[in-house]
DNA sequence: GAATCGTGGCT
DNA sequence: TAGCCAAGATT
């Protein structure tokens, strides 16, 4: 026996055991039609966007005020892009929402209100990659798609013992999900996987003798469950500095606001007026108009997905018959709600306007 | 294949 | 503190 590879797992003992265990430990999510409801593709659409790359702890009350303000596809469809951005903001990857939007209006518009109920007519629409196609098809459409995200791609790497790294392995990882899928309700097969790797098979430290597949699991037999997946390595952040100007009127305390270039990095989002990021060093200060800048003592820090960002905050208050300079807005603390203003920029103006004090600045930075 | 694209929670 | 990672898509 030394030396003996363990089988691999067979579809008919893992489906019918991930089934039994899901029946008595399925989360209770709000996206997830209780058993017997009929699922609504839009709602199931409108969660599984809101869920990529995004936790489910997170994506909650988004998910209540999305579809408390806008209950069907018409609805979202029929919406101003401004108040679908600032209804999304805080939840990041902004292109997700400007892609919920255009995909809501072809729904809406060229397909009658109904969302296509194969894969490959889902996997059409903007925003809809080959996660989403599957996962949608399965679970509103009873589709039996191969479901694969990070969870499912966690439990077929352990089970199968596939120590190919990531993202390599994924269409190995794939085909292994695909041999797995049963005919029969595979839409609650992919979310038994998914729970099962949420609360079972964890990244770290896997709850083996909890897991319901782990007689069939190759991984927790040759002791590698908890290595896996490999992937390769990560490239390390750079980091970009950049100045903010918080400019503060007199009277009503508005801040002056701008709208971000339509696409890219926070694209469509409202920022406070600042300098280009960038690694090489300090940008030049070029205020958006003329004031006694001070700059807080203080730096706002943020991490974005590949760079670490490090913003000087300048403030300044101004006379309150002040313009807004082109293409800027000045917008009252109590209309900020309005405006759909990204994490980084809320912590902008969280230092601009909480943070006593703040220190000079050489006097060319006064003047643009 | 490699880059780009957010944020928050946990270790 | 710093890294890891989450129901990925797009270019």
């Amino acid at each position: 026996m030394t030396g003996m590879s363990p089988p691999p797992p067979r579809p008919d003992r893992v489906a019918p055991a991930l089934a039994r265990w899901y029946a008595a430990n399925a989360r209770v999510l709000p996206w997830r039609a209780r058993p017997g409801e009929v699922p609504d593709p839009y709602r199931v659409w409108l969660s599984e966007i809101m869920l990529q790359q995004t936790t489910v702890a997170t994506v909650g009350p988004y998910f209540h005020a999305f579809t408390g303000r806008w209950p069907d596809v018409h609805a979202l469809a029929g919406a101003d892009d401004q108040a679908i951005l600032t209804a999304w903001a805080g939840l990041g990857y902004y292109a997700r929402a400007r892609n919920l939007i255009r995909c809501a209006r072809v729904v809406a518009g060229e397909l009658g209100g109904r969302f296509p109920d194969s894969e490959a007519g889902l996997a059409k629409l903007p925003g809809i990659g080959p996660y989403t196609a599957a996962a949608v098809a399965a679970i509103a459409f009873d589709r039996p798609a191969a479901v694969l995200d990070g969870n499912i791609e966690r439990v077929m790497a352990r089970l199968f013992a596939e120590e190919t790294p990531l993202p390599a392995a994924k269409p190995l990882l794939r085909r292994h999900a695909a041999a797995l899928t049963p005919t029969v309700r595979p839409g609650d097969h992919a979310q038994a996987l998914m729970d099962l790797g949420a609360l079972i098979c964890t990244p770290r430290r896997p709850d083996c003798p909890r897991c319901p597949l782990v007689g069939d699991c190759r991984g927790h037999a040759l002791g590698l469950a908890a290595e896996l997946p490999r992937r390769a390595p990560k490239k390390a952040k750079p980091t970009r500095l950049g100045l903010a100007y918080v400019a503060i009127r007199a009277g009503d305390g508005a801040v002056l606001l701008g709208r971000r270039p339509p696409s890219g990095l926070l694209g469509g989002m409202a920022e406070v007026p600042g300098s280009d990021w960038t690694e090489q060093g300090a940008p030049a200060p070029r205020p958006p108009l003329s004031a006694d800048w001070r700059r807080l003592s203080r730096t706002v820090r943020h991490t974005f997905t590949h760079f670490h960002l490090e913003l000087t905050v300048l403030r300044a208050s101004v006379a309150a018959a002040t313009p807004a300079p082109a293409g800027l807005l000045w917008v009252p603390p109590q209309a900020l709600a309005g405006h759909p203003l990204p994490t980084v920029m809320r912590k902008v103006l969280a230092a601009g306007l909480d943070s006593p004090g703040g220190k000079r600045i050489p006097s060319r930075v006064r003047n643009s």
